[in-house]
RNA sequence: GGCGCCAUAGCCAAGUGGUAAGGCAGAGGUCUGCAAAACCUUCAUCCCCGGUUCGAAUCCGGGUGGCGCCUCCA
């Protein structure tokens, strides 16, 4: 069975047919690099990235290619504002969406290009189509004229006379019709600009990404995914500006992820009620906010509250203590050779394949990360009733926490820190107050527990022997 | 005005024709010196009205409420 996917362009699911088998070219669409990214941008980031992860955990070659805008009006706005030049600013905010990126678990894309990279690629691409009938000039800029490309409007189902009827912006009269869009924008004073063919200028939103899509993944690739908000205008023109340039269809998939909401509303920039991401992590545990924006199926809209991001920092702790268990399980049979361990391994490799197989079924409908999520469940269940035996082997729990690990890897929730670093002094006081527990002397025992819980060590008996943990 | 989406328990969220996954919170139980963890049990008939069907949360029609796009936006 094929994996599944939800087409904008179609609007049905389909079953992902490559164009080569076995590698995906997946484009997505990158920040504009004039601030840092906020949570909603942080949802796309991480949709996409998992999108990628779970490609190839299926066994597919994914080349992902993410753009950033580093030419745009805002970074010139902000230059401004700051002090600063454009490039300056671009850098810093290129590098600090790594940061915030890196924090997240999203992974480097294959090739992550620049606008500035590519000026020259890009007045090529305008200059055929100039050259094809599909683009005119007008003073120092350039538009893309719809009425030359019968298509327009296929992936947001609107005709351009439907959109005409919508305009409630002045219409800029340079253009011949109010559908066409700028491909270069002729340079104001004082901007930074590009020499080309029509004079001094930079090139449009737009036409960035027809030509970095095919400049790093060919004329066609496999799937074009961003947010539900791009579908129009910016997608819909690449994929005009695209066609026309090539003659062939574009993107044979159209990924959008949903919106995310904060009371109700789009959390957008230009309404001001974002969240920075940035500021996000500094108050919560980086892979809760991945969790929490893994929640819900990635085309519906999700609404950030603090009470849905407690219940994702519980359940992730959840996952985490079956994880912690289990180690301290492991770690008991280790430091005990002569206790026998039962021939479970095939049996308790049985039940994981069986719930590998339930998060298979859901990633494979459309990526739907929350019934992923609650296969993952299943397996911490079923590995928290292993333990429950009295007798577990060392293979029977490295099933389980292998299975564990495996899928928390595939949505790039896989933990970083482990616990193997038993200080001497914590497992020196468990001994004392183990052996006071022996002695029935329950208030020495419990002074030393709390003690330790005053540390952010906390202990927990079990038939096994204490474990502990930092809380 | 046009195009489109959504409405499931206290909360988050799957399910899209066969009698309601999972998580958080809650209740009861088992285990425990106590505690924690864990396990077991328990907690909804799916916004409203009408229709199709042997059968609908799931399909159709009509309401109500909310949202997105049509303008920079992930």
């Amino acid at each position: 069975m094929a994996i599944q996917l939800y087409n904008t362009l179609t609007g049905q699911k389909e079953p992902l047919q490559t164009l080569e088998p076995g590698k995906v070219r997946f484009y997505a669409c990158g920040p504009t690099v004039y601030n840092y990214f906020h949570v909603g941008n942080a949802r796309m980031f991480v949709v996409f990235d998992t999108v990628r992860r779970y490609l190839e955990y299926r066994g597919y070659e994914v080349r992902y290619v993410q753009n950033f805008t580093d030419v745009d009006d805002k970074i010139i706005q902000r230059a401004i504002e700051t002090g600063s030049d454009v490039r300056s600013v671009a850098n810093h905010y290129i590098q600090t969406y790594f940061e915030d990126a890196d924090a997240l678990g999203i992974r480097r894309a294959t090739v992550h290009p620049r606008v500035t990279e590519c000026i020259p690629d890009i007045i090529r691409f305008i200059q055929d189509l100039i050259d094809a009938g599909h683009a005119y000039v007008r003073g120092g800029d350039v538009y893309f004229d719809t009425s030359s490309f019968p298509e327009y409007g296929k992936l947001s189902g609107q005709s351009p006379e439907d959109m005409r009827a919508g305009f409630r912006i002045e219409v800029n009269e340079q253009k011949e019709d109010p559908t066409d869009f700028a491909l270069w924008k002729g340079a104001k004073p004082g901007e930074e600009f590009w020499d080309s063919p029509w004079g001094p200028g930079r090139p449009g939103w737009h036409i960035e990404c027809s030509v970095m899509s095919q400049k790093y993944l060919g004329e066609q690739i496999d799937i074009h995914g961003g947010g539900r908000d791009l579908v129009f205008p910016h997608h819909e023109n690449e994929i005009a500006q695209s066609e026309s340039h090539s003659g062939k269809w574009f993107a044979r998939y159209w990924m959008h992820n949903g919106t995310l909401n904060i009371n109700g509303e789009k959390m957008s920039k230009s309404l001001g009620n974002f969240i920075m991401t940035r500021d996000l992590l500094a108050k919560r545990p980086a892979r809760a906010v991945r969790f929490f924006l893994l929640s819900a199926q990635y085309r519906h809209p999700l609404n950030y509250t603090e009470e849905a991001m407690d219940q994702a920092e519980q359940a992730l702790e959840r996952i985490d203590r079956s994880l912690r268990n289990l180690a301290h399980r492991k770690q008991t049979l280790e430091q005990a050779p002569q206790v026998p361990q039962p021939d479970d391994k095939q049996e308790q490799e049985a039940e994981a394949a069986k719930v590998r197989e339930q998060f298979v079924t859901a990633m494979d409908d459309d990526f739907n990360t929350a019934d992923g999520i609650s296969a993952l469940f299943e397996g911490v269940r079923e590995a928290n009733t292993y333990l429950t035996r009295q007798e577990v082997s060392v293979a029977g729990i490295d099933v389980w926490s292998g299975l564990i690990e495996e899928l928390l890897d595939v949505l790039g929730l896989k933990g970083t820190a482990t616990d193997d670093d038993l200080e001497a002094n914590i497992a020196r006081l468990i001994e004392e107050r183990n052996e006071a527990r022996k002695r029935r002397d329950f208030q020495r025992a419990d002074e030393i527990r709390d003690q330790l819980l005053q540390q952010g060590i906390v202990l927990e008996d079990t038939a096994q022997g204490t474990r502990w943990y930092r809380a």
